[in-house]
DNA sequence: CGTAGCCTTGAAGGTGATCAATGTTTGTGG
DNA sequence: CCACAAACATTGATCACCTTCAAGGCTACG
């Protein structure tokens, strides 16, 4: 079996594609190709013309846009059975509004634009679901805002334990990618410094570990707890 | 010709509804009401089962919801033209993740939210088009969010800034609602305080104006001024 | 083996928060 | 129409959190 035939079965396992058979995969993601990404290696930057949308089989990307100052600014974290770039392809000459870089070993299923036109757009259903998946991420980026007003400290707890969350299956007590300090505080928008101060407070106190990049919440009940009131 | 009649009339000039007769808008507004809001009067809350969504006729809505410290955090601006509530609409008992609180004399087309179900999933170029909307709004939050590094200074020029372009048609230099210095700080996730500190700056300076909660960009091309380098 | 990027720590500084007091506008009911 | 309350606007003083700057250690990779 082709890798991309493989690739269908996977994505059939998806939200998103649930109750499709692989002849309606075969339409949608007819000339597809599969991007094998290495960590940091990246998948399209900002600016460039996009020419390919596609879902994420499996690892994650993080998506990020240069900011006023020129230092990058990651809006979101993407893992595995996320969409990118689909947002954008009912412009008529689209180009990536942020760079995708692999945060680990990922792979990616790569379909070209037209396919949106031609099948994508066509089915509603399916343009539904994606419509349910935008929804999801404007709610989340609602409740990242409203966030803003808390410490920092709060702010960090939240975005390790929303991390957590979106690890599929098993509840294990790492995070599903391995991430940074500095990739942290981009997220966050603050330093690396206030980071890893707040950081280092927590591995002493052993709520978190981390062992190459791979951070684990050792006692999330406790993480919870620094969200109600200060 | 009945209020709502006229205001099927009235949306055909939206850039969703081009292209649309007035009997297509029947159907798919089949069983519509018009809200008459005045300033401060709440369309629906946060927490609420959302039993109908729709379209802001003219005026302005604030979309807001609770803080993890109880005060509210405004998360958008919606303006004549936008569509509120219909990312939800998809789901089985939906519930209004904010509230909405008009914002001077306003006028909304409240939608059943069966007809959604009914009429508006089975248009894939209507949810297409929609998809459009949530685009731009993601894309939006983005670049809120790549300015969370800059000064605040310069985070409410770029919201003032975004404000005035939403201003349908003409290009005056007041902007298209009327707003407190509390909802502004509510809004960028600061104190009211810093808010008129730098605003009354501003007005000593003489690149704002504020006449009954009317603010003007008196000098524009100052405000875009201080978004550029530090 | 040298460089580049990440991690860490400390000291100093500034931006925006907090607290407090007062004035102003808006809305409500007698 | 006035009295009063509630919400908004303003200003100053003080404070805390986070940034900035600086220096050094660690790891990965050519």
């Amino acid at each position: 079996m082709s890798p991309v035939e493989s690739a269908l079965q996977e994505i059939s396992t998806f939200a998103l594609f649930r109750n499709y058979s692989q002849d309606q995969l075969r339409l949608l993601c007819g000339g597809a190709a599969i991007s094998i990404c290495s960590h940091r290696q990246v998948l399209f930057t900002v600016g460039q013309p996009a020419d390919f949308f596609g879902i994420i089989l499996s690892g994650a990307f993080k998506l990020s846009k240069p900011s006023l100052e020129g230092q990058d600014v990651i809006v979101h974290f993407a893992t595995a059975g996320d969409i990118l770039a689909a947002l954008i392809m009912a412009q008529p000459h689209p180009v990536y509004p942020i760079t995708a870089t692999a945060l680990g070993p990922s792979r990616f299923l790569k379909v070209p634009r037209e396919n949106f036109k031609l099948h994508w757009k066509k089915d509603a259903d399916l343009i539904f679901k994606i419509q349910g998946l935008l929804s999801r991420r404007i709610l989340s980026l609602h409740d990242e805002k409203a966030l803003m007003t808390a410490s920092l400290k709060q702010r960090l707890a939240a975005c390790l334990l929303a991390l957590l969350e979106k690890q599929t299956g098993s509840k294990s007590l790492e995070l599903p990618l391995p991430l940074t300090r500095k990739e942290i505080a981009e997220y966050l928008g603050v330093t690396v410094e206030s980071v890893i101060r707040i950081m280092s407070d927590w591995s002493k106190q052993g709520l978190i570990a981390t062992n190459d990049q791979q951070i684990s919440l050792l006692r999330p009940e406790m993480m919870i707890e620094l969200l109600k009131v200060p």
